[in-house]
DNA sequence: AATCCGGGGGG
DNA sequence: CCCCCAGGATT
């Protein structure tokens, strides 16, 4: 169908050819052993340092085909999905602290764990590792856990996919094991200058990936390919001078390798407002509810609101939010703060009221339970990141009033001064 | 194949 | 302000 585009490794790709990924890379210039062989010689001298969980316990590194302990390499690289390893890296410490093994895993309490996730989103990671440390545990029986090495029995595991399958292979018993995260796409869309973006062509990118691992040191491979994506091979602006596969990259060739990988083009993001209660009893108790377990932010807790209807005054949505998830009447004050907060699919405003309980008992009509607690007790519960910061607006509320603002009290709402207190 | 699921870093 | 990310599960 498509015109003979000759060694073109591009046009191979972009072919729903099955053996598409061994033509792309019959179709560059150096065939795997010499892309291998250039990548780790680069490797040996601009790899990042090393990571704790690809470490001895002694803090040397390992030699190829020695095992690490699964239980780190496991929890660090369900933490690694969709997240940067420095964001993750002091996350992976209090972890690791906190449930230095499977069986501390295993019988933690679902809110500590959650808990100890806080901030780090995509909570349903941190609910599918603690399952999956319950699931191995009660498999095994008594005696030593059996750790599964091979690829199905790691894709048993809730929230292990064939790329996180294969990082925890190659990473902990070096196993030749090939991945497909967002680094590995960027460098392979480049390498062969794909024309279709990679979720296009998954199939083939997977044999790609297969075909260049280095059967002999897959541990060390897949990081240094890591590696380059990382600190060369960047999304915005590659520092191709620095790259061991330039001579061999087809978009360098074409000129513009920040073009690839192509993407397709994204849809608008929805804005909405959400009127969130701070609501507070005679006692200077204030109610909290938790979320559905599964959806967003599920068994996280938050102060109740919900979406302004349009044209809905924000006073009348909290009222009415109020009313229909927690059956409460409530007087709805001052404003406390508001904040943006941009999720990847939408954004949103929480503009957050001071309420003052007036009738009814509170009933999670909208949440599994609801809780009068002291502010000061708030740190005990998982928050979302936006609720955290909410927080924080109300303990410096409630103890430094002091500040010379006695004004304030009687209902300076308008005051820029009260949303600047987050930033 | 498309959608959902957080939050932070960086140009 | 926009894009990107060491993805997986669900539909």
């Amino acid at each position: 169908m498509a015109p003979p585009s000759g060694a073109d490794p591009a046009a191979a790709l972009g072919r729903a050819d099955p053996l598409a990924a061994e033509a792309s890379l019959a179709g560059l210039e150096a065939g795997a052993p010499a892309l291998r062989r250039r990548l780790l010689r680069w490797w040996e001298h601009h790899g990042r340092q090393a990571i704790p969980w690809k470490l001895r316990p002694d803090g040397s590194p390992p030699g190829d085909g020695e095992a690490l302990d699964p239980y780190p390499v496991w929890a660090a690289e369900i933490m690694l999905q969709q997240t940067q390893l420095p964001v993750m890296l002091p996350y992976w410490t209090g972890w690791m602290a906190r449930f230095p093994d499977l069986e501390a895993l295993a019988r933690a309490d679902s809110q500590v764990v959650l808990l100890q996730w806080q901030g780090l989103g995509y909570y349903a990671r941190a609910r599918r590792l603690h399952q999956g440390a319950r699931q191995l545990l009660a498999a095994g029986g008594p005696g030593p856990v059996v750790w599964p090495r091979d690829l199905p029995g790691w894709l048993a595991l809730p929230g292990v996919g064939r790329s996180t399958a294969g990082s925890i292979l190659s990473s902990a018993f070096d196993q030749p094991y090939a991945i497909l995260d967002g680094n590995v796409k960027r460098v392979l869309a480049r390498l062969i200058a794909s024309p279709r973006p990679p979720a296009r062509q998954l199939a083939g990118f997977w044999q790609l990936s297969e075909r260049l691992l280095d059967p002999e040191r897959p541990r060390v491979f897949n990081q240094a390919v890591m590696d380059l994506g990382a600190t060369v091979c960047t999304p915005r602006q590659p520092r191709c001078g620095a790259c061991p596969w330039q001579g061999d990259c087809a978009a360098y060739a074409a000129g513009d390798p920040a073009r690839f990988p192509v993407k397709d083009a994204p849809r608008p993001l929805p804005f909405q407002v959400i009127g969130v209660g701070i609501v507070l009893d005679g006692d200077g108790r204030v109610l909290i509810d938790q979320r559905l377990q599964e959806g967003l932010l599920g068994g996280l807790w938050e102060f109740p609101g919900g979406k302004q209807e349009p044209g809905e005054p924000i006073a009348t949505t909290i009222a009415r939010e109020l009313r229909e998830e927690l059956a409460i009447e409530a007087a709805v004050g001052e404003e406390l703060i508001r904040l943006d907060h941009a999720y990847s699919h939408k954004r949103l405003r929480f503009v957050v009221h001071l309420c003052r309980w007036i009738s009814g008992e509170p009933q999670p009509l909208a949440s599994q339970q609801v809780r009068w607690v002291r502010p000061e007790d708030l740190g005990t519960y998982p928050f979302p990141a936006a609720n955290a910061r909410i927080i924080a607006a109300l303990l410096e509320r409630l103890q430094g009033p002091t500040s010379g603002s006695e004004a304030d009290a009687g209902g300076g709402s308008g005051q820029p001064g009260a949303s600047r207190s987050a930033a």
